[in-house]
DNA sequence: TGCCAATCCTTACAAATGATAACATTTTAC
DNA sequence: GTAAAATGTTATCATTTGTAAGGATTGGCA
């Protein structure tokens, strides 16, 4: 579909500028230069610029960047104009915690169930959502054509659920356990969130950064 | 103190590797070479030899890495040998979880403390740690020499809070809260944990690679 | 013991990727 | 109508990654 290859890099600035943006509109900024938002944000103009036009021309020249239209494109670019149908996997506190972060569902992320094995977590009800048991978990997702599944799970039991989930249809697998999962199948896309890892990066720094820069 | 400055890119795969030779030791494997774990991370040997090559020459010719030995140097590098005393800024579902998460506190970061706004919330016990009042917090760094402070707040108060805990002495911030934190101190090391931001990810590539690669 | 295979450490270099700078073109604003 | 501003685009520079090769050291085996 795409032509050329957007590398991941680029990826992963987006939804900074996406933030940015949205800060700029609840300042009723109507719009902004490479320029003044490369000092804002403390990188190049030119990286902004080229960033931006794997995209697409969404500036005009003598002018800058229409503020709300910039937004709104970039949502677009990100899929954040779908809707996801989300299920969280381990209804312990992260699980929970997550479920309860209602910034998620003003993004278009719909949380339509949660999962636990644990016989004391089923049953009870998080932000109105029914905590269900594990062995239910195939069903649901066929019946409810769910689209990403957050697995805080022991990193033991994930690799089998991950694999369960990629049988029966799920397209994206938020990954909070700390393991990296091996998907047979090419179209689910994995996203890790390693705490344990960016944890002991803080703690590097620390120990050797201290002083310095 | 360290002569050549070790680029960032080697860093983050440090964490990664200590997972897979902690992961190692807990099937009594006693040693392993460059070749084998290059295979099992599906990174090249060349890489983990030079990643590790920064930092000293833990192997041996003809023989591989001593699995326990170098576990235990990567600890050193990341600076795992030493207690952190951590607090959590922010006693909401995130913050609690964070709380309970036993695994930072077996490697070494040990939370004492627990602070909210919320009446509400002051007084529970999370894990046997009480919360306080956010307006102890500085008070409570300094006579606890904590060195890590969990910013788990709503961004409208991250930075004020964040140079708060700056001008009373603190080493790390692990930052959850949406809004790239400023802080004068250089001293001070800022890690951020942007859920959205990684959650956005998911969706671009849910959206992109869908049926590719 | 003596040799061979395995494997690290080190250096060098090539290739790929990423970031910055420079420039030409277009538009705004007066 | 002109000058300044700002993008889109191309070119250049920097970083990172991957590969290769050679010397050095060890383990294992006859």
């Amino acid at each position: 579909m795409s032509s050329k290859k957007i590398s991941n890099a680029v990826i992963k600035r987006l939804p900074r500028y996406y933030r940015y943006l949205g800060e700029l509109l609840e300042n009723e900024v109507v719009r902004i230069s490479s320029k003044e938002l490369s000092e804002r944000m403390g990188v190049t103009a030119s990286q902004i610029r080229q960033d931006l036009n794997n995209f697409g021309g969404f500036g005009q020249q003598g002018y800058g960047y229409n503020v709300d239209y910039l937004y709104n494109e970039i949502a677009k670019i990100l899929g954040l104009e779908n809707h996801y149908s989300v299920i969280v996997i381990g209804a312990g506190n992260l699980g929970q915690a997550l479920a309860n972060y209602t910034d998620f569902e003003k993004r278009g992320f719909v949380i339509k169930g949660l999962f636990d094995v644990n016989p004391r977590l089923v049953g009870i009800s998080v932000r109105g959502i029914e905590v269900m048991d594990m062995d239910n978990v195939t069903e649901f997702v066929q019946n409810n054509n769910i689209d990403i599944a957050v697995l805080t799970v022991p990193k033991m039991k994930a690799p089998l659920i991950a694999n369960e989930l990629v049988s029966c249809g799920i397209k994206g697998i938020w990954n909070f356990a700390p393991v990296d999962l091996e998907i047979s199948d090419s179209d689910v896309v994995v996203e890790n969130v390693h705490l344990s890892e960016s944890l002991m990066t803080l703690s590097y720094r620390i120990k050797n950064e201290g002083g310095e820069q």
